[in-house]
DNA sequence: TGATATAGCACCAGATGAGTGCTATATATT
DNA sequence: AATATATAGCACTCATCTGGTGCTATATCA
């Protein structure tokens, strides 16, 4: 089981990096890249979808870059994976009838004696996810401070 | 973010097929698979892994089948993911460095400022899935009793 | 006007998961 | 002994998704 990309982990890494610049300060994509030694396109496109998520703040043109524009305290490890790869599951939907594996309709159920309670396992890990920031994932030290 | 493969779903449910079943019946691969409309030739396939790692017991031959060989409350998620689709991890490591994404080398560290906080969250992550028995999953009314 | 940097696409390639098929082996029935 | 049933163990295909690249447009500073 592998729960967030590698897309994420990058956005993880820019945002640790945009929180230790002086206030207000801007880092381009290429700096972050460069630094952390990620292909450089690659991170651009990371940087572009944490703007429009509006965890950044993009500045344009010369000398442009980007800053942060949320605290970290206040952006929890489940909002940020889900905003950029989609809602957190457990498990996907097993059943054949629907092709879409989001729904969960009754007739699923019928097929499926384990649906309710993965259900339910599903709503305490995201409940898990929630209790997480990324205020705790960029400054170690607070690692573990809730649990 | 998605945790568990549909394969596992699969295993999930046919463990739960198996234990609401009298003790020491057998139930076949077809039979669990025609009862919640998966296909027949995957089913055989997810028994044959459940097998293979000793959560049931297979009787080869006419009227054979399978049968649980483990008790549901001393099977943790975490133990029948990890059985059925390796470690549960929470992320790859992101180090362009090494092709091990298993491998967590000093080199890697120097590179991700939040590796270090992303495995505390990770073990974590582990910890929970490991508080979650296959027979809560199995028994609804189990589920969530212990957190 | 030119250099820099983001915005917004569309696209390719490799990996992984979902699903199928075939052959061998074991056992119960006839 | 022969046949039917059911698992064991492969190998293989196909679809999807992720990782990664490229191109064009737009905004800004010098």
């Amino acid at each position: 089981m592998m729960g967030l990309t590698k897309k994420t982990g990058y956005g993880l890494t820019a945002m640790a990096h945009l929180a230790h610049l002086p206030q207000g300060q801007l880092a381009t994509a290429r700096e972050i890249a460069h630094q952390y030694e990620i292909p450089q396109a690659l991170m651009m496109n990371v940087m572009k979808r944490l703007a429009a998520a509006g965890y950044v703040e993009s500045v344009r043109g010369a000398h442009g870059g980007y800053r942060l524009a949320k605290h970290l305290s206040d952006v929890t490890l489940e909002e940020f994976s889900t905003r950029l790869e989609g809602p957190v599951r457990l498990a996907a939907c097993i059943s054949h009838v629907t092709g879409d594996s989001t729904a969960c309709t009754q007739a699923n159920q019928m097929l499926c004696p384990v649906h309710d309670p993965v259900h339910r396992v599903q709503r305490r890990l995201q409940d898990f996810l929630k209790r997480v920031t990324l205020a705790e994932i960029v400054d170690p030290a607070l690692t573990g401070a809730r649990e």
